[in-house]
DNA sequence: TTTGATATGTGCGTTTACACACAAAACTAT
DNA sequence: ATAGTTTTGTGTGTAAACGCACATATCAAA
């Protein structure tokens, strides 16, 4: 097999740099490489999926759109999985909007595929319900700490959870949009920035903020992040050779 | 088949109720009637789980609890589904902790059986992967809901879900313990129910609140509520007649 | 009927985040 | 350079929920 943009990219997303090369060889040919801008839509709220998406290096925010007017993440999904998960639970839909938090890379594939891909009981169905429990975690992590925590214990939780699905420590984000994700104030992303930053942790420029202090943020942080964190890992990690039985 | 407990219970758990005939028969042998008290724990956070569990008249809640001590609920099960979806989806494990918040009974299957049936991708694999999705439109609901939501809005969808998965329209639980569930303090949910009592929609008493006014409850709620319902109705309602393909 | 335990009602000061307003800074394009 | 736009910083007053304290009400058991 050459190494093809599309192979390239491929090696990039965790679910598909773990499947075996058979299943590698299979699945490639039926991937489509597109590329995101900042603030693109790929699913609105109720839409009929058109294609799951793994992302290589673009980062997708699940956002929820409330009557009100109000906004609030429920979950990121970057290269360590896959957008679209609803097509081989069965739902076609969600009830929430996709949007591209980080420009970048996805690999797509046509539900169809995707369903045939799931039906063949492989390891390949395992990594994708693995995930899907993975993801599971993390919207309900979201949903406590949405409740029990500060916003600076947030915004922690989410510069952490967009760092690790990004190659660089500065993250192009406006405290607008940020605010937007965690449902505050934009005026509270820019005060708890402001306090992370006197702490070195992070620094704040005019539409980015640059990670300087990734250990010191994990432990600004509350538990929210290193309990999402250690289950992915459990979940889709290093470590993980179980197939389903 | 004659109407013996297990089945009689399993017609009242809306999974296995739109089971077909033979599906059914080779599912009951594998079921073990149980029943419950009000704040049994089935799971705890991390526990390897022993059975799933189909509620037939049992309710039951996954909630999370915080090292600073606070909790907060992210879902309820009910006849609705099944408590266990980890089993199916790899995880084995939850990093929650499942408790009894209606006493009642519920139908037990070992993790093997369950992962078999699950594992010949007929109508019960579909049925089990759209309820996860309904699970997660539920958590995500959730998440926005307390981010997003007054508390005594909050309440209106709670006890509009709990509602929904019993037969009477007393709940038996006390300010104290839906405090527990929702995150905030015993006094804020008092407050919030005596709202909800002076505009006639539900009655406080010692250990019970009694639902009086149903509409009138919808009508109070946020949208959040009727999302969840009708999620759940158009991923596994009536009108369910999708086989996974 | 009395005692003890549990559940609910209420007040008060504090904290957190909100809404709104506007100033300052940084980037963009002519 | 200049004007216009976007982003960030900051202040003020308000609202919601919190923590704590304690009064009252209800139920159960001796």
């Amino acid at each position: 097999m050459t190494d093809n943009p599309t192979l390239i990219n491929a090696r990039k997303n965790h679910l598909l740099a773990s499947l075996q090369e058979d299943e590698l060889k299979r699945v490639i040919p039926k991937l489509e490489l597109v590329s995101f801008e900042l603030g693109d839509v790929i699913y609105e709220s109720g839409d009929k999926m058109e294609y799951a998406y793994f992302p290589s290096t673009a980062v997708v925010s699940m956002l929820y759109i409330m009557e009100n007017g109000g906004t609030a993440e429920i979950g990121i999904i970057g290269n360590d999985g896959i957008l679209g998960i609803s097509l081989f639970l069965g739902g076609d839909t969600t009830t929430s909007r996709a949007v591209i938090q980080s420009a970048g890379s996805a690999l797509r594939v046509r539900p169809k595929d995707l369903k045939q891909e799931f039906a063949l009981a492989g390891r390949f169905q395992g990594l994708l319900l693995r995930y899907t429990q993975a993801l599971m975690t993390q919207i309900s992590q979201t949903a406590v700490c949405n409740r029990l925590h500060a916003v600076e214990q947030q915004l922690c939780r989410w510069l952490l959870l967009s760092h690790d699905r990004l190659d660089s420590d500065n993250l192009v984000m406006t405290h607008d949009l940020i605010s937007n994700m965690l449902g505050v104030r934009r005026e509270g992303v820019t005060l708890a920035a402001k306090k992370l930053a006197a702490k070195k942790l992070i620094k704040n420029t005019r539409g980015t903020i640059t990670v300087l202090d990734r250990h010191g943020l994990e432990e600004a942080a509350c538990e929210c992040y290193e309990i999402v964190n250690s289950e992915y890992n459990r979940l889709l990690g290093l470590g993980m050779s179980r197939t389903f039985s």
